[in-house]
DNA sequence: CTGAAAGCGCTAACAG
DNA sequence: CTGTTAGCGCTTTCAG
């Protein structure tokens, strides 16, 4: 078989131009029929597959695909059901507009952040790497649009997100209305350095996982208020995120300080994890322990638990939109969704020293 | 700001060729350290984002990525258990061999190819589309490796998938072994219509969706060799994949034949749908009715689910290895994995005429 | 309705 | 180690 046929050659076989050969499957109307007829007839005897897409993405400056940037690996996006929620809406927002979506390869492994510059697309969209990630500054030098996703601000860019701080204050000043005062925090990971255990007050400060910064944040600043020293509310951190090892860190918690009356986590799927190693315990949900959890996924909203929902799909959705409007100058450059507490059934007064010992 | 910087411009500021430069970023071995710090560094200085992966794919004839075709519209695929498993199979994959994945976008509404033609990709992976699907065609149509899974064979593609048909025979036999003849079926889409309802005999041998198809096709072959007349099962058909699809189809099955003593579900997501129904009307499960399921994904598992278990994440990792081996003429033309029976708790003998009257 | 001209930005021999 | 040459395959004014 000889070299693939090519616009060209196609031209030359029907001796007309490569404008022609171009217009019969650019632009129908600016050929008789019966031309175009020939010329597609022909490309489909030389075996010719149409306009080669890279070389008109080249020419065209435009590659019809939005890139997407995740966390460190893969597979923790399709296990997440927030993170799945964030990338349909966002898979939706693309294919409304034609567009590809380019999952970035990010191997965890080898810090290689060639794939970023390999990527031939029209703009990227970054979900929740850590503010220090190597391919997220790749991506930043890189001359197309950009939107990021429960990230920080960064100067010049289009942000989308919600208020994890507020939020999660508010779902606190509910607890400490319900009068806990001794809580304890499971959270995700806080750096790309894995820390399984407790968590200083310095290193949830300098967290470079926005989102769980945030939330942490917002934490401190609703007890502070109330006077707990949060210097000793033990926190702590799993780097992976699963059921099991929320489990296994309320069974930390819970092991070095058993008298605290509720355990927040900045996650559902922490908290499910809290709720079964509570369970394990014998601790009934929320008289003898109160548990909240983050997001609003179904499976929490099933488990009937106290926590906060946001609209992830929305908000995937919202990043295309941002994304590829980005010629329009009058779009909005940020959009934080709004949240809504889920009351749930996970959360209750604690227990007073009487009921923990004489029972209720 | 005039035009952004290019190779071109950045060697002429340098005052070297562009070879040069090229070198600077793709063999760091090909010229002294101190030129390759002086090119960057007035890179930098240019705005220079580095070569443009468009151009660079146009000369070097290497997309860097992958595309996917997914059936008919993308949420579907993230929302079910075992397409995402697939899809993380070939994502771990093409992060392995630092190749992106690029979603190719299908526009449910009109039906547009135009995508499949602009995706820069060297390679396609498609995955469980109906037979006469158009993109399915303009992907074959294209001149870069192919792979097909849960797909029938095309001559000349690699595929990979399960002896869906075997497997489900397989399940079948056991429950025939256990003494059901009057059973129902509850199944997925068969066609790219919708069609929520009854299946004919003949449509369910013409559906396009070839996994349906040959599951249908397993369970006329195991009841049809017990004298079981096929023609009179009931078969029931969701268009939309979903829990609450397969409890509507469960509901509509037994109000037509209260009498059948299992339900045997082409996917475990409607099998899940069926258990819940069972249940609305008081049915116990597995005294009252048998109900059976496909795929194995983890909530059928949680839920004690007889049922076929298939290793949907090795089948996408598998689909992705075969896709970037293509250039070995050693490798396997055609991968089928092993399934495998799940007994679970939701199969048992069915009550006897006198137990339904009389109870047990 | 058709064609000629002019690159898009880059890499890969190959020769110095 | 560096430069010259020669396109990759296509689209797009702008004339005819």
């Amino acid at each position: 078989m000889r070299r693939p046929a090519t616009l060209a050659s196609l031209a030359a076989e029907l001796g007309v131009s490569r404008t022609t050969v171009s217009n019969a499957y650019n632009r129908p109307d600016q050929l008789s029929p019966e031309l175009r007829r020939r010329v597609l007839e022909t490309a489909r005897r030389l075996g010719y597959p149409g306009p080669d897409p890279v070389a008109r993405s080249l020419r065209t400056r435009k590659a019809g695909a939005v890139g997407l940037l995740l966390t460190e690996n893969l597979s923790y996006a399709f296990r997440d059901p927030a993170a799945l929620g964030f990338l349909e809406g966002l898979a939706l927002a693309c294919e409304g507009a034609g567009q590809g979506l380019h999952l970035v390869p990010v191997n965890p492994e080898r810090e290689d952040v060639a794939a970023v510059h390999r990527a031939g697309v029209d703009g990227f969209v970054v979900y929740s790497v850590p503010d220090d990630d190597p391919h997220l500054a790749a991506v930043l030098s890189r001359p197309v649009p950009t939107v990021v996703a429960d990230q920080p601000h960064v100067e010049g860019v289009d942000r989308v997100g919600i208020d994890d701080r507020g939020a999660i204050t508010a779902l606190a000043k509910r607890l400490i209305a319900l009068g806990h005062r001794r809580v304890g925090v499971l959270c995700m990971r806080l750096t790309r350095d894995r820390n399984d255990g407790f968590v200083s007050t310095d290193r949830a400060e300098t967290a470079t996982f926005h989102v769980q910064r945030a939330r942490l944040a917002g934490l401190t600043d609703a007890f502070s208020a109330v006077g707990v020293d949060w210097g000793r509310v033990p926190v702590v951190e799993r780097f992976d995120h699963s059921i099991s090892s929320g489990a296994s860190a309320a069974a930390q918690l819970l092991d070095a300080d058993p008298h605290v009356t509720a355990l927040i986590c900045t996650s559902d799927i922490l908290a499910l994890g809290a709720l079964a190693e509570a369970r394990r315990r014998g601790l009934r949900v929320p008289q003898d322990l109160t548990v909240t959890g983050f997001d609003g996924i179904a499976d929490a909203d099933r488990a009937g638990l106290t926590t906060v929902r946001q609209p992830v799909l929305e908000k995937g959705r919202a990043a295309g939109k941002l994304l590829l409007a980005s010629v329009d100058p009058t779009r909005p450059r940020e959009i934080t969704l709004n949240t809504e507490l889920v009351p749930g059934a996970t959360a209750a007064p604690p227990r007073t020293a009487e009921e923990r010992w004489f029972g209720p």
